[in-house]
Parts: C-alpha cells; structure tokens; sequence
DNA sequence: ATGAAAATGACAATCATTTCCATTTGTGCT
DNA sequence: AGCACAAATGGAAATGATTGTCATTTTCAT
C-alpha cells in the first residue's frame, strides 16, 4: 500500500514544495525520468493518504500537492503582467489558525493569494 | 452580458442555494423545464461574475455555486464532507492592502480560503 | 531460484467543463 | 406587420484532468 516512489516526493519537493500532478509527471520526463503518469497519480494519492502531502485545489479546479508542514509562502500577483512577489504570511497563518479553531476545525491549512496592478504596469 | 435567466437562479434557491452545475441542470430536468446544460453553465458564469453567487469546489474538484450575502466574506471549507462556514476576514483584508502597498501594487484585491477536519469528520 | 504480492505504465474510460456553430428568440425600427 | 440584427440558446463535439483496467515487471522472503 505504501507506494512511496520516492523520486515523485524528490521531484515534489524540487518544484518547490508544491504542484499539480501534471506538472510534476512533465518535470519528470524533461529530466529524463522514466514514469507513467498514472504511477504519478497513485503515488501522489498515496502520499496524500500517509499525510506527507496536502491535497488542495486551484482556482479552476486542478489538484495541487503541497508538502506538509512546509513554511510556505504567498503570491503577489500582478493581474497585467503576471510578475509574482512572494510574501511572508504570519498574520495570515495565525489568522486562520484562530478562525479554524473558533469553529472546531483540525488540520488546517490555507490559500491566500493578492492580486493587483505592479508599479510598472 | 447580464446572461441571468431567472430559472437558473430560482433553482439553485430551491436547491438550498448551494448545487453543482450538473445537479442545477438535473433538477430542472426532472421538473420538466427545458434548458441546455451549456446555458446552466453561462448562466452560473455570469452570476459569479455578478457577484451574486459563489464559487467554490467540493473535495473531487466539481464546482459548485453558492448563493451568498453581499458582504465580502471568506470560507473555511471541510476537506471530508465539504460543509463551508462563511467567516469574516478583517485581518485579512488589512493585511492584503498593506503588503500590496508596500510592493507599489494598486487595484488590489485578494482570494483566501482555510481548510481542514471539521467537528464532525 | 521460485512464487506471491506489490508496483508499474500504456491505454481506454469517465466525467465536468468549454468550445463551436447553427438555430431560435427578442428588440428596435419603418 | 415585416425586416434586420444582436443576443440567447442548446446539441454535439472537443478538451483536459483524473481514474480504471490489466498485463507485465520488480521486489523480496524463503
């Protein structure tokens, strides 16, 4: 059952700690690594079921993984020409660890992105 | 571009203001009205972007719609059983203007969504 | 070396969502 | 009423992520 291939957590953890399945299975092959994109999916699931991963979605509905407690870190995006900035979330983190406990929520965790016009554009 | 055809927007009332695009059209199926599948989609489309209702995601990825107050709100969203809880986010909202400010950004707005076990899972 | 169990991956199937396009409906104008 | 034109509609096909199937390969204890 534990099908912890562990060159999908390496590539996991070089593509910085979080993308979609997709991603990774094509990080993969530009590297050179042989693997099936459905040895992907279930190594992922699988990672997921050992808690060594998160499972969350984005915007249009693609699944994300997230290595687990990783400090991680949010977006500033800039609507017009896409340029990232990545920010520290303390206040954030505290936020929704506060508001999740209020409501008797467990293993929490969050998204949180700002978008807007950069200085440029 | 106001696509609101009221029948879209009166089922996902009876629904409980809350249903999937697939369980709107089904709905209306069953109660003999005659729709597309494609206009129940444009017609979700053009409510989200109305800001009448929302959208969110169940834990498999499908889309859902939600009808929804008039005032900006965030959700904690069980990552099991999928119940949302619409909480405010004063913090948040000032922490997203301030570290957009300090980056020059304007015209800022923001996503943020906390997940986790709720009492029940 | 051998056999059972687990892992793998190519391919097909599934399912929500989007795109395409032809048809229908609504609206204003004369 | 009749006409032109834009908007709305909906069926069918396309898309794209994810899952299921199943034959083959690898692992590992004996």
């Amino acid at each position: 059952m534990s099908r912890s291939n562990p060159r999908v957590l390496s590539t996991l953890e070089r593509a910085g700690g979080f993308a979609s399945a997709q991603e990774i299975y094509k990080l993969m092959q530009r590297e050179g690594q042989s693997i099936g994109l459905t040895t992907v999916y279930r190594c992922l699931q699988s990672l997921v079921n050992d808690k060594i991963v998160d499972l969350l979605r984005r915007a249009d509905g693609e699944a994300i993984y997230r290595l687990c407690g990783d400090t991680h870190h949010h977006h500033l995006v800039c609507k017009n020409c896409g340029d990232t900035v990545e920010i520290e979330g303390g206040a954030i983190e505290k936020w929704a660890k506060v508001v999740a406990e209020e409501h008797g929520f467990r293993e929490v965790g969050h998204t949180a992105e700002i978008f807007g016009l950069c200085a440029k554009c």
